[in-house]
DNA sequence: TAATAGTCAATAAT
DNA sequence: ATTATTGACTATTA
């Protein structure tokens, strides 16, 4: 069959309930068509819909752009509407486990940050939610796990256990446990909220420590050096992360009503993010963001404390604020991290400074077509109808005026409708995460310019 | 070489 | 029971 044949019905399967005529627009081109993934691997051991063959991969690489909150959206609707668990829809549909497909479902990066690995289970989340059966198959395969568990427990209650109890035997309940056990399960650390608190507060200070710091770090916390390099990974990627949802949902705060359907939805209000304040930002200048936030409640978080964690504490005075009342602001304040000394890591060359920007240019944009789309209740209607018209500023381009560039940033950004007056002081935080990221990101666009560098910006 | 993206899997929290 | 969180791993990418 030529492709091309199958390709079209297959782009078609992916389409999102609400046809979208943005093809007007495309502004996928690159997506070259080479399909390179024709080497090796298995590719597709999943169900797939009937669907002959073309492994997702495929379908992923010419899939147009997903709505990923939207499908999110949906889907967790069906599966509460319908009783079934993240798991069995996870290992059934997608291929993931629970983990994965509740962090998925709770905050789905936008399309166009996806890699292609990384756009695979939204298209399978959007096949399957365009498959009519889908609910009645995922409720088959929840009954004959169910039977499947019955037989098993049946057989070895009837039966002696022939399995289970591994070990056993010898081994005796013994007072040591699994100790001794040669190592074999690792114990997972799990860092106490003083070393967290340590770690975040190293991180506003300096997003992108150098080995120098994480050695340090490690050493006054009491960690091993991968423990801190580790969670510097995590927690820029899930600060970035939880910028994404938040420009999200900022835009589509607007309307809502419209046509509610049945069951509510996942009501997400406002999650602030516990005494971790805005963390993400300010790295780089000027001190701008130091949000206590929540006012009015749990000011009195895990304060003093004088157990392990003194090691932090001791090398650098806490600062933290003690009167939240007052969150006013606090500039890096004087405490570096660990061991004064530190200075700077310094080197790094390229982007840099401030990292954990995600970026604004293309989120903006994003967040407004997002909400757009998703504002829509599964399927029909009404779907969106702003066009593409000032979706343009998506891709890199480079050679353009530093200065133009910034301010059009700038203006996607703030040109979000702020209209829906609802708001008052709800907004504040996330108010101030975007300005201090705005900063960090003026911060770049002027060194670049300085330099006068071509450099390839992302947004 | 180091950063990012995507996940897993243990374990916390509901 | 499920769902949420999060340290660690693996594969990519620049």
């Amino acid at each position: 069959m030529s492709s091309s044949e199958s390709v079209k019905s297959l782009t078609e399967l992916v389409q999102q309930p609400c046809p979208t005529i943005d093809t007007s627009k495309d502004g996928k081109p690159p997506e070259p068509s080479d399909p390179p993934a024709s080497d090796s691997q298995p590719a597709t051991p999943l169900p797939l819909s009937g669907h002959s063959a073309l492994s997702i991969q495929e379908l992923v690489a010419m899939s147009p752009e997903l709505d990923t909150y939207g499908i999110t959206k949906r889907v967790k609707e069906v599966l509460t509407d319908n009783n079934l668990g993240q798991r069995l829809f996870g290992e059934t549909i997608l291929g993931l486990t629970q983990g994965s497909v509740s962090d998925l479902l709770a905050r789905p990066k936008p399309w166009h940050k996806l890699s292609l690995k990384g756009r695979e289970p939204f298209v399978r989340m959007q096949l399957w939610l365009n498959d009519p059966n889908n609910v009645e198959k995922l409720m088959d395969m929840k009954r004959m796990e169910k039977k499947a568990y019955m037989k098993r427990r049946h057989s070895s209650v009837s039966d002696s256990q022939p399995c289970e109890p591994p070990s056993v035997g010898i081994d005796y309940s013994q007072g040591a446990s699994p100790q001794p056990q040669h190592q074999l399960k690792k114990p997972r650390v799990v860092l106490a909220p003083e070393e967290k608190e340590a770690l975040k507060r190293a991180y506003q200070q300096k997003p992108y420590p150098s080995p120098k710091t994480i050695e340090e770090l490690a050493t006054q916390l009491n960690l091993k050096t991968s423990t801190v390099i580790n969670w510097f990974h995590n927690y820029r990627s899930r600060i970035r992360r939880e910028l994404f949802i938040e420009e999200i949902q900022a835009g589509s705060q607007g309307q809502a009503g419209a046509s509610d359907s049945p069951s509510a939805r996942s009501g997400r209000a406002a999650p602030n993010s516990e005494g971790d304040s805005c963390d993400g930002v300010e790295a780089a200048e000027g001190p701008g963001a130091a949000d206590a936030e929540e006012s009015g409640g749990p000011a009195a978080a895990a304060k003093s404390q004088g157990g392990p964690a003194e090691a932090a504490a001791a090398t650098e005075e806490r600062e933290e604020a003690p009167r939240p009342a007052e969150k006013a602001e606090a500039p890096p304040s004087g405490t570096p991290a660990p061991d004064a000394t530190d200075d700077e890591g310094r080197p790094r060359g390229p982007a840099d400074g401030p990292g954990p920007v995600p970026n604004p240019a293309a989120a903006a944009p994003a967040a407004g077509e997002d909400a757009a789309t998703s504002a829509a209740p599964p399927g029909e209607g009404p779907c969106r109808a702003r066009d593409g018209a000032d979706r343009s500023s998506a891709l890199p381009s480079t050679s353009a005026p530093a200065a133009a560039r910034r301010a059009s940033s700038l203006q996607s950004l703030f040109g979000l409708p702020e209209a829906a007056g609802a708001r008052d002081s709800r907004d504040n935080p996330l108010r101030k995460k975007k300005a201090a990221n705005l900063n960090s990101i003026i911060h770049r666009l002027e060194k670049a310019a300085s330099r006068e560098e071509p450099i390839e910006w992302e947004f």
